[in-house]
DNA sequence: ACCAAAGGTGAAACTGAGTTCCAGTTGTGG
DNA sequence: CCACAACTGGAACTCAGTTTCACCTTTGGT
């Protein structure tokens, strides 16, 4: 019972997680994601197509896997930037440590871009995650900007400025994955932010 | 053979289109979108399954049909904008268009907006078509840009800065539906876009 | 007026995602 | 060791979207 005793269910739990992540990745690179379909993955894993929605609520789930945590991940880092810094620079900087992850493993980044863009299927569950994101980032910002500003709701500066950073990264994103012989991620993203409020706002 | 002559072909295949959308409004407003089937639809527009998919190619279209010529009527009144206009004013400009469509038919916008909220499928299907929308103004704005801007990729730069735009209308859209009481949908779009660039870039 | 091509239509069968139910198995805590 | 909880495979089901086929209607040329 000591606090590593995870237990063996979880234990196993993670393993088929793991493995099924595997194989669906694998699967998904020869056929393409479209026409792979469930049954495929499951008895490519070895475990029955019930248990594969055991695991994953959804197909596209297993690719979007690794971005879930992303979201909470920069609404924290939002709101343990300090405080009198501008709300545009926070926004930046809570980028950092998605720009870190994507300059460790660049392949993998991009594979997984590429799979997103092959299926409009992939592509709509991307949408839907950086949507969700976006609520993030405004639950993170609100409080930090409701003070500052002058004009306008609070909420709405929020959400504009949230969408803008977040169309930013996009867009660097997009720019990065498309290029064969790619900049620094993170200098792809400076200018994006650059392009849209190089003076303080 | 007059030029009003559009054949008996085309007309009905626009009235029946609007008897789909008509009869279909319905049910969503009824019973929801996720429970109404496309039985259901075709049913009570007196017509078979297999020519409702003739008609629309998926459930979703029935309500983002009214969005669709959108996307192009902006990138349209992008490339309409004078040559000397600031960017981020072009793109203020471009959305008057949509401005103008919402403020004269409020409700219509707001039931359609609820729709979309609470149905995760139809929230998908919005974002993609708001993704295509990005990539219509990228392509409106690409040219005006490139001579103007000194730092940076002219790609990367009208992305940031359409993403951005359009991540504005999003945030004034979501807080005018969201309001009992809501100010013109004009003014809050010019809160939003102020809010992120309050001087020009 | 006729006729052939083009395109619209309903019916039915099919695939594949996601849900639900059930019965059998296995890890867990007492 | 035992009772309970969680996990599992299997089967049947709903519904969206595709495909095929036979039938009918508009269209345009002769």
């Amino acid at each position: 019972m000591t606090e590593e005793s995870i237990g063996l269910r979880e234990r196993t739990r993670r393993a088929v997680r793991a493995e099924i992540v595997g194989v669906a990745t694998e699967l998904f690179a020869q056929h393409g994601f479209e026409a792979t379909t469930v049954d495929d993955i499951a008895s490519a894993a070895s475990i029955s197509r019930s248990s594969f929605f055991r695991y994953f609520a959804t197909k596209e789930e297993v690719v979007l896997q690794l971005m879930v945590d992303a979201g909470e991940q920069v609404a924290d880092a939002l709101r343990g930037r300090p405080e009198g810094e501008a709300t545009w620079t926070s926004l930046r900087r809570s980028f950092d440590g998605l720009v870190a992850d994507v300059e460790e493993r660049p392949d993998r980044a991009r594979e997984a871009a590429n799979l997103i863009r092959q299926s409009p299927t992939l592509h709509a569950a991307h949408l839907q995650r950086r949507s969700t994101w976006l609520d993030l980032m405004v639950a993170g910002l609100e409080p930090r900007i409701g003070d500052a500003g002058p004009g306008g709701d609070p909420r709405l500066r929020a959400m504009a400025l949230a969408g803008a950073a977040l169309a930013c990264l996009e867009a660097a994103n997009e720019l990065w994955v498309a290029s064969e012989d790619p900049p620094a991620f993170g200098t792809l993203l400076d200018a994006a932010m650059d392009a849209v409020a190089p003076l303080e706002g």
